[in-house]
DNA sequence: TTCTATTATCGTATATTTGCGATATACAAT
DNA sequence: ATTGTATATCGCAAATATACGATAATAGAA
């Protein structure tokens, strides 16, 4: 990489590929579903599906927090996952706004 | 890694992530972007706005054919670029399908 | 043919991501 | 206080991604 470029690039288009890239892995997929599927959203049920190390999981999580996927409360000696929705909203608008609405004004450029 | 996981979840999981990849870089949102909005959409010209190098831009734009965001034809020397709408649309109907229509089902979980 | 412009690919350096085991931490129960 | 359970963090190894310059390949112009 020699160095980073990120700061070249605007502000809304960061937002965009920082969500993209935290739902880039199926991993991180599946981590979502099990959370949105369930009620009870423990650490451990997940763990218990996910066909990774419970600390590899721990890792995915974090990430998913850090990127606002989820928010997260301890509970006891547990933590208890969600989906942080809005978060998912503003990615649909944002991606709509940037490629969906630009699809009617240019049909087919080639 | 020591060992690449991908195969150990499911073919929508890892369609969804391999899309959500290729869009997960700013430089390749500015790209899809620019490719969007203008009719001819020849490589020259997305190099020029970009703040990369030729061969960055040309392997960025390969990654972007390779999961099919992109089509790509030869016309003379140059090379036009084109949006894959039919992807674009593909991922929104999974995306949905995965996230946004859990969220009815499951309004808050914690 | 030779030169020029355009794009793709190769080789390489560096950064980041992924994954695990070991360990630390925090709480609950005994 | 000790033990057990649940989760997070650390340190490391391997894999991938990012970026660039140099070079190759191709088509068109001179």
């Amino acid at each position: 990489m020699a160095f980073n470029k990120k700061d070249e690039f605007n502000k809304k288009e960061n937002e965009l590929a920082d969500f993209a890239k935290a739902i880039g892995h199926p991993a991180r997929i599946s981590i979502l579903k099990e959370i949105a599927k369930r009620k009870e959203c423990i650490c451990g049920e997940i763990v218990e599906v996910l066909p990774l190390a419970q600390s590899t999981v721990s890792q995915h999580l974090k990430e998913l927090l850090h990127a606002d996927l989820i928010t997260g409360t301890v509970d006891g000696a547990k933590s208890c996952y969600c989906i942080n929705w809005k978060t998912f909203e503003k990615f649909e608008k944002t991606f709509n706004e940037f490629f969906i609405n630009t699809n009617s004004k240019n049909p087919s450029c080639c």
